[in-house]
DNA sequence: TAAAAATCGAGAGCACCGCTCTTGACAAGC
DNA sequence: GCTTGTCAAGAGCGGTGCTCTCGATTTTTA
């Protein structure tokens, strides 16, 4: 019953399968606005409103794509940073910083999805903030390795109180790391993630042309900045 | 002729103002994607047709508001900049920063407009890039200004041969910098423009509650990067 | 095995969108 | 006063998300 599935369940979870294969299709050339139902029904051969048999409404659609994004390019990050030896922080720095600008220039829609403006209408439920941590995980391991290995000490005057509980928060993805250096981190990942969207969504058209060479200089700027 | 407007031409421009002041009061409700030129037209008491004799596509309506927004944003940063004193350089970074995150809570949707993911379908013109300069003039002069006063001096590897067109041009917006402070103004300016986009767009949920406090914190460690 | 229940695709339809074209009214300039 | 240019209005095209109904098919139950 539950392990040879019935057909029906079977064929479901298939046509599920491809209506998100397609959407993601279409996202990529048309862009979230764009995105279709009844285009995805077409290609599919479909009539629109059987879609909605598989997803009650185009926000679930929609979300299903984020997660799989936020996913995408969580794996990826996780890939860069573990193919580095574990006490070159610096490397795994420049490689997890390198591993979102090819994932974003691989899927740039996927990337505004993420990380750009919401969609209108849009409202993003829990789950998508849940799936959110995947690639911060990863940045917030190797600001904890370099700090335990007496790297990315940070001077400067205490962080404001009213903090603590946020500083607590953050620190449950960099254990051990004290306040000063949590919130420099965060700057840190504020400036690596501006860049990208920077460069992604046209905001160093006729001002930076060597993007692969100016984005080294930047990670590499950051990563001193945070003492790696 | 030209003095004394026609009363055509006088209620043109009139009318070509509320188009536009409508549009922004409602792509500050409904956001970008939401913006319907049927509903302007319905809010005018028009119909929809005769807009287009106004401007002859959504997308022109769009560039309009996108050129009026950098050049509100540009303005408050100026105001913000212009009042502190000129050899105060961290009061003006921060007061400048401070400026950009308040307009952008102000005019959320408005911000997502200029530095968002771009609206689908619409493809900028040259305008809106030109229009562009105008905050990111005031950084550059607070960065060249505390340059020539001794400060924002950065040790460093030099910087890319391949990247000395590109610092050139940046150059232009802080004069008599060298490419390694450019190169780490950049690096704080995205730092910036990402913490305000993170919790605009809704990165910072479940993440970071005291949203003034941290991005005072934010600000103040990317200033000390760039030794203000 | 036969009947009942759940599931599904198809189709029509609603209200909306951007945009185009035509028509008739009106004002500006000769 | 007449021509010319400008304008709002209206109808219409093809598209959207979404809802509802209907008939067919499959699964489950008796």
């Amino acid at each position: 019953m539950t392990a040879s599935r019935t057909a029906r369940e079977r064929v479901r979870t298939e046509l599920t399968r491809e209506i998100v294969d397609i959407a993601r299709r279409q996202l990529a050339t048309a862009g979230a606005g764009g995105l279709s139902l009844r285009a995805v029904a077409r290609e599919m051969g479909m009539v629109s409103s059987a879609i909605y048999r598989y997803f009650p409404s185009r926000d679930d659609l929609l979300t299903t794509l984020i997660i799989e994004g936020y996913n995408a390019l969580g794996e990826a990050v996780e890939r860069a940073d573990a193919a580095c030896p574990r006490g070159d922080h610096s490397g795994r720095w420049r490689a997890a910083c390198g591993a979102v600008r090819d994932w974003a220039l691989a899927h740039p829609h996927e990337y505004a999805l993420l990380y750009g403006s919401p969609v209108p209408g849009y409202h993003a439920p829990q789950e998508t903030i849940a799936a959110r941590v995947r690639d911060v995980t990863v940045f917030g391991r190797i600001v904890a390795d370099a700090h335990a290995a007496g790297a990315a000490a940070v001077r400067g005057p205490a962080v404001a109180p009213s903090l603590a509980a946020d500083a607590d928060r953050m620190r449950e993805l960099m254990p051990g790391v004290p306040d000063e250096t949590v919130f420099r981190a965060l700057a840190a990942w504020s400036g690596l993630f501006g860049w990208v969207s920077f460069e992604l969504f046209g905001q160093l058209e006729n001002a930076v042309d060597e993007r692969a060479t100016a984005f080294a200089r930047i990670v590499d700027e950051l990563g001193a900045f945070l003492g790696l």
